[in-house]
RNA sequence: GGCGGUGUAGCUCAGUCGGUAGAGCAGCGGAAUCAUAAUCCGUUGGUCGGGGGUUCAAGUCCCUCCACCGCCA
């Protein structure tokens, strides 16, 4: 058994504004991956959290008439809430205005500062608050920035990072680990920006307050980026990285990130580190975006998705499946009522919940409601509980690249098998005619059932559970070690089982 | 403008080292009746974006054009 350490993050998530679907989406993807390894025996941490400083915020927090910290405490409540709602397991929730970030932060500063990849000189530019960015004359069109922000003409003492003297380290890193950037294409970017040329990078302001003072100079805050990305190490307990939790996942980290916030990700972060004598982490992986009916979600256009209104309606399994399913990880796709209507009556509904239905009640009606007592295995018996035994190795392939849709197709694969294998075994004629028979047959299902829902469980956590339930799996043998080290005990008494995946007859309203 | 990618059945996509096109969903026909009217079997359907070339043979290699997308400028 492997029991190196996985360590998997989501960015922290801004305050400025409510969760949204992507940030979901990015959470349920780190969560399928947290909860597969904690099966598979790994020592896992799954770090999320909130980003929290910053001149929207400090902002926003005005027009609400709060404190920046008061409403960086509101908003930040409201990604705790969404955890709940989908059943995130995370391990460590970091804010960024927590005491133990600012130091991780400072001494991160300290130490690049050390190596001399920091100097302070003065910047002038054309600012967007709306995008904490700054953009070149020539880059604005119609006196605004490309994407139609607003811009300012700002100029100030700022603090510099050597950005330019990193892009033979970084483009020697990028060769030598060709996993490290996710997918493939977007690594193809990432060097030719970097081969490009870097510029330096302005990393601090001085005409607000709100962020972690830059140490040695009060009167500057830390660029947003440099404050933000520290958080992934802040939560292993850095500055300290002599400690057990650093020691251990220090630099296995996989951060997953939207394909927006690559460039900070895969060419600042590593430089950062580099500069304060940190290893860059293990992976980089950006996720697409998603559509919503095929047009682009915005607040302006109106059709944004409100992520608790449609795990209330729709079930947060239902939703995690659906998001992990439709799209290969690392793609773009669309977010449609009718399409995730159609993956949970099809796949959840008709394949998976089904499957357990049909298997289980013909159990608890038909059989003594106990689980069967098997006889000797035929040669289709064997073939598919080979194919049960090999699910969490084929899936496991998967998870190793992040390809999630794949973990789901492979699974639902074994789920069309056994509907198959019913058919063709008809227990319910073996009712009749040979009991013992009948017996062995609905202990292979049970078996196999009990092997997709422990596989299916990172994905449909709620669902999972309550078929192992029913099938009286105890608790601590829902992981991958039980499924080739436990069995279903025979005469163990079983519950009345309950469907887990409803149809969904009626679209209910949502949005 | 530079670099890269994509274009295959109604929809979403797979097609490894070139050898006369595949899956899922939808549609159509049938079987079964344990089950959430779920399941299973069979089946219709494509001049593989257009054109040209190499080859005994090209979705698969080369050229060119068109459309869409991404990164950079």
């Amino acid at each position: 058994m492997n029991n190196k350490a996985y360590y998997i993050t989501t960015p922290i998530y801004y305050v400025n504004g409510e969760p949204h679907l992507g940030t979901v989406y990015t959470s349920i993807a780190a969560d399928v991956l947290a909860r597969f390894y904690r099966l598979d025996g790994r020592q896992v941490t799954f770090l999320t959290g909130t980003d929290e400083h910053g001149q929207k915020v400090e902002k926003s927090a005005e027009k609400a008439g709060l404190s920046p910290q008061a409403f960086a405490d509101q908003v930040s409540e409201r990604f705790r809430a969404l955890s709940k709602a989908y059943n995130l397991s995370e391990d460590i929730f970091i804010r960024t205005t927590e005491e133990r970030h600012k130091k991780s932060a400072q001494h991160l500063w300290k130490k690049m500062s050390e190596n001399g990849d920091i100097y302070e000189s003065s910047f002038a530019g054309w600012y967007a608050m709306r995008d904490e960015a700054f953009y070149a004359e020539s880059e604005l069109i119609d006196g605004k920035a490309p994407n139609g922000a607003e811009v300012e003409w700002v100029e100030e003492p700022s603090y510099f990072f050597k950005l330019s003297d990193w892009q033979e380290s970084l483009l020697q890193y990028y060769r030598q680990n060709p996993d490290f950037i996710a997918p493939e294409s977007r690594r193809n970017e990432v060097m030719r920006f970097v081969e490009n040329g870097l510029h330096d990078l302005s990393i601090s302001r001085s005409t607000f307050n709100w962020g972690v003072p830059v140490p040695g100079n009060e009167k500057h805050v830390m660029y947003v980026w440099v404050d933000a990305l520290a958080n992934y190490i802040t939560a292993l307990g850095y500055p300290d990285s002599e400690c057990s939790e650093f020691k251990a996942y220090w630099p296995e980290a996989i951060h997953l990130v939207g394909k927006d916030i690559l460039r900070f990700h895969a060419v600042y972060w590593p430089a950062f580190l580099m500069a304060a004598g940190l290893t860059p982490p293990k992976r980089i992986f950006a996720h697409g975006w998603w559509t919503h009916e095929g047009q682009k979600m915005s607040k302006s256009l109106g059709n944004t998705i409100d992520p608790f209104a449609l795990a209330e309606c729709f079930g947060a399994d239902q939703v995690r499946y659906f998001m992990m399913r439709e799209i290969p990880f690392g793609g773009d796709g669309d977010f449609s009522e009718a399409a995730l209507i159609k993956r949970t009556n099809a796949d959840l509904a008709n394949d998976f919940g089904n499957l357990c239905q049909r298997v289980l009640s013909f159990v608890y009606r038909n059989a003594g409601a106990k689980i069967p007592q098997p006889g000797p295995l035929t040669s289709p018996d064997q073939a598919l509980l080979d194919q049960a035994h090999t699910l969490v190795e084929i899936v496991r392939k998967y998870a190793e690249v992040q390809a999630l849709s794949k973990m789901c197709e492979t699974i639902w694969v074994l789920v069309g098998e056994a509907n198959r294998y019913i058919d063709s075994e008809q227990p319910w004629s073996l009712r009749k005619t040979d009991s013992t028979r009948m017996e062995t047959v609905l202990y292979v299902l049970m078996n196999v059932i009990r092997h997709l829902a422990v596989v299916a469980s990172p994905i449909i956590p709620k669902a999972a559970s309550q078929i192992l339930n029913f099938l009286s799996v105890p608790e601590d043998q829902r992981d991958f070690h039980a499924l080739k080290n436990w069995e279903l005990t025979p005469r163990t008494v079983l519950p009345e089982p309950q469907g887990v995946f409803p149809r969904i007859v009626e679209t209910p309203k949502w949005n």
